[in-house]
DNA sequence: CAGTGGTCTAGACCACTGC
DNA sequence: CAGTGGTCTAGACCACTGT
């Protein structure tokens, strides 16, 4: 943590086109990137930059949103601005929901996560009847009603993700998919125990900015995009019989697959 | 595209703790999803706001950036500030790199985008060798020098896409895939040709938001994302031949994958 | 308490757009 | 040209943090 300014932000250019606000916050860029300040070190505040600088104070908040957008640095009211430590991040691979995976008696995330030495949690679990939009009703074959679960994941108590699963309400109503906890290997285990051998899923892909909900939910610091991810799981005839809809907190996750060349 | 300010937006509540500029970026944000200003419209001017809801020009600028950081809209200097457009998407299936389709005699790129309708180009295209970087060496099983084939993928005139591909010099020195244009079916139809039968590709995806580098390269609107792809190619004897590190503007582009169940 | 960032004002001048 | 957003100033008061 760097004590004296002058000693790693240089001077502005003012012959440069390029906006004084720009031009300080390339500095301090610059300086985060070559390691002058490193994950989780004190940017010199607001103050020691309008005095280095000889700017006003807006010109330096406004070099510092710029660094904010980019998801470089986190502010921390009367604390101070940070460089944004990264999160361990959670790996999710294509074989993730191999068959083998649903023999053991933990969930996959309890088992993943620990492993990786994390600390897991899900909360806000909540299980209840649906219509379902239209959206999730045509990927699942148009259904009226559908089960929807919905719960959130927490490694090392900071959320993660969240996600809502929907599964036909025929398939679903009185077996154990309708209770909080599905038993061992989870809602696909049941769903092969009532006979939907499953086949493959589907996964569609996307990255967005989140919305205000989505922050609050995933408590995201700001610059961090979400990935938002949907499982379809079709069984051995060829029937959808769940939609997962997850939103991910970008900066914890790494998706892997793999794909055949044939 | 409304026409009275008045009409669409509310006024604010100076009995709550919600910061007013916070209140003003609410009221937008929910006229925009709630489709009173449509994609493409231009919401009223700074100087309309500022009249509207009777505070300074900065307080209004200050609703306006936090939904340009959401990705909601998007300013163009002169001319106000618009409702985002979303363009058209590409979806990424995981077949894309089947062996059959690599037989035709176009690029995948280009049949795929036709198809769909849009006009595709490649620019930017740059071929040379190169000493690897430690992640990229890593993962090629430590080759000394690699082949880097830069290029730049558009649609409709847009970027969506910037890529590398390595590959280790030894396999690709003296062959079509050190020239400029490798012949159809790209580099994969050639690597098959000179013996490297393809197995499997790996893909590990995160995303995060663009470095001002690639925000210039894919020209990308404030608050949106990139998706980072590397993609790693296995021939039939196990060994990597070919690392393909990519990055595209999120807005652009869907990815789909299929996973077994076994 | 002093130091930090968060919000807000009321101006100013500039650069770009379209008529 | 008038209207738009882009940059910048020089203040003010507030809320949160640590000692």
């Amino acid at each position: 943590m760097p004590s004296q300014t002058s000693a790693v932000l240089g001077a502005l250019d003012p012959t440069s086109d390029r906006a004084v606000f720009r031009q300080i916050a390339d500095q301090l860029r610059e300086a985060i990137d070559k390691g002058r300040f490193k994950e989780g070190d004190k940017l010199p505040s607001e103050t020691e930059l309008v005095e280095h600088y000889g700017v006003s104070r807006m010109t330096v908040r406004n070099s510092l949103s710029v660094l904010q957008g980019e998801g470089l640095v986190v502010s921390e009211h009367g604390k101070g601005v940070f460089v944004r430590p990264r999160p361990p991040v959670r790996r999710l691979a294509s074989d993730r929901f191999a068959r083998r995976h649903r023999q053991q008696g933990k969930a996959a995330f309890t088992v993943e996560a620990e492993a990786a030495g994390s600390r897991p949690e899900v909360d806000s679990l909540e299980v209840k009847e649906e219509r379902p939009s239209q959206d999730i009703a045509t990927r699942l074959g148009g259904p009226r009603k559908v089960l929807a679960r919905r719960r959130r994941y927490l490694l090392d108590g900071r959320p993660v993700e969240f996600a809502v699963s929907y599964i036909p309400l025929d398939l679903a109503s009185g077996t154990p998919i309708a209770e909080p906890n599905p038993g061992p290997g989870g809602i696909y285990a049941r769903l092969e125990e009532l006979g939907h051998h499953l086949d493959h899923f589907d996964e569609e892909i996307r990255a967005r900015m989140p919305s205000p909900q989505e922050i609050r939910t995933l408590r995201l610091a700001a610059g961090v995009p979400v990935i938002h991810l949907i499982r379809t799981a079709y069984d051995s005839e060829g029937r959808a019989v769940e939609v997962c809809d997850t939103v991910m907190a970008a900066d914890a996750y790494v998706l892997s697959y793999q794909l055949p060349a044939t």
